[in-house]
Formats: structure tokens, sequence, C-alpha cells
DNA sequence: TAAGTGTATTATATATATTAGTACACTAAA
DNA sequence: TTTAGTGTACTAATATATATAATACACTTA
């Protein structure tokens, strides 16, 4: 579920902040799921538990996990923030968009991108 | 035409690279021209003149620029780099339209913004 | 010759990331 | 009650990256 690459340079509370972020807003890791311990990960990981309890304060305090003293570290209820990394997601892929203008990429070759990503068989909205 | 953001995470240097890379890539810096020199934009910038070096060596190392001793870093001809960028560019466009859709984000919704950024009287092509 | 280039070297300071070890309070189950 | 498993907090040590500082040398141009 987790995984480490040690080549990037990404710090690796970061990394599985990150991580984790993307499976709690995708729904991958529903609401009120426990979240594995502190220990536990790290010894799944190889690494310190210092640096999962890092990354699980990080979690904590952007609001995508609480804790439950002696019991663990539970997945949040995240619709609004699901709304905000919407957003956010909208507002980068326009900047990237708009250097990709500047270097000559079309209008045609970014439709084509959409179309394709887009046509597996969905309710094209 | 450099500027410095101490409130970033990224380093000095990679800051100054980046920045040259793209006005390389741009055009705005053509081949052939004379980059400032390592002391000259240390002074104006007022950082080390070793941050500037490590800049360049990153640039040199690409083939953005090319130095010659005792004369200065001239712009290197970037025809090849910059098709090399530019598929870098549609590349990641793809990854984060790609995380859009996951979030929910529709096919109108992107479709929109891109005709927002190329409507400004040019040929769409 | 003098001033301006790139380049290389060494040393130092600082911040960050990571590991390591320990400790305490709490919960749940045997 | 005891035991094992939780989160949390703290200090210390270490490694690495970043940036500054001070020189030094070879080259080019005027």
């Amino acid at each position: 579920m987790i995984t480490i690459d040690y080549q990037s340079k990404l710090p690796l509370y970061e990394q599985i902040a990150d991580r984790f972020r993307t499976l709690i807003l995708r729904g991958v890791l529903p609401p009120r799921q426990q979240m594995p311990s502190v220990r536990s990960l790290a010894v799944e990981l190889s690494i310190n538990p210092n640096t999962i309890q890092k990354a699980y304060a990080f979690l904590e305090q952007e609001g995508y996990i609480y804790p439950v003293r002696g019991r663990g570290n539970y997945v949040a209820d995240v619709t609004a923030l699901a709304e905000k990394s919407r957003q956010k997601l909208l507002a980068e892929a326009e900047q990237l968009i708009l250097s990709g203008k500047e270097m000559g990429i079309t209008r045609s070759e970014y439709i084509s991108v959409i179309d394709r990503l887009y046509r597996e068989g969905e309710t094209d909205d």
C-alpha cells in the first residue's frame, strides 16, 4: 500500500504523507478506517517510527486523520478536503497547460490527450 | 530577469537554473548570447558566486549553455532540448489530468480550461 | 599590464532529515 | 490485574544538503 522511493528528493515522511493523502482522497481508505499503527508501518517499511509519526502528525494537522488515545489513528471525513484538492489540481493543470502552450504544444494535442484518457466507456460529462 | 524566492523550498541554485532553463527554452535568451558572469550575477542577486557557479554547472551539464575559457558562458542551441522538454510537459500534463479524473474532474472542465487558455485570437491548431 | 572571465579548492555554518533510545498515558483483551 | 498494543513526547546523535567565505589559477581582451 505504501512504498518508499529512495531515489526521490522528497523526504520519507513527505512521501508517506503524500501517499496516504491520495489513498484517502480517492476513498481507497474510507472514513473511520483504522490507519496502520506507527510501529507496525515502521517495521513494514524498515524505517524509524519517528518518521511515520511525523507523517501522521502532518496528516492529522491537515484533517486527513484523527487520533484516538490508546487505540490508533483513523481516517477522517474528507469531503471538504476533496473539493479543495480538486480545485488545486485544476489550478495546477491550468499552469502546466499554459507552460506547454508557450513551448508550442497545440490545443489539438491537449484535446487528444484528454479524449484518450476519458475514452473508457464512461459517461462523458 | 532572475529573481529569488526565499519562501520557496527549492535551493537557490535550482531556482536560478530553472529560471534560465525557461528563458532559454522560450528563446528569450537566444543561442550564442552571453550569460551574465558568475560574479556579476552574484552581486546582482546578493548571493555567493559559488551558488551561481553551481547553477551554471548544471545548465552546462544539461546542454543549455557552454563555457568559453576566459570569456564567459554562452547560450547553446537548444532545439533538441526544446523538443524533449515539450514531450516532458505533455507527459506531466497527462499524469495531472489523470489524477484529476480520479478526483472527479470532468472532461468538460478540462476542455473549458483549454479553450479559455487558447482563446486569444490565435490560430487554433 | 590590468581587468574581467571560468574553474577549483578548502573550510565553516546552518538547517533538515533520519535514526536511536527512552518514557508515559491510554485502551483492549487475556 | 496484567499484558500487549496504541499514540505521543523528548533528547541525542548522525548524515546530508545548502550556502557562505576566502583564495587561487589559467585564460581572454583591451
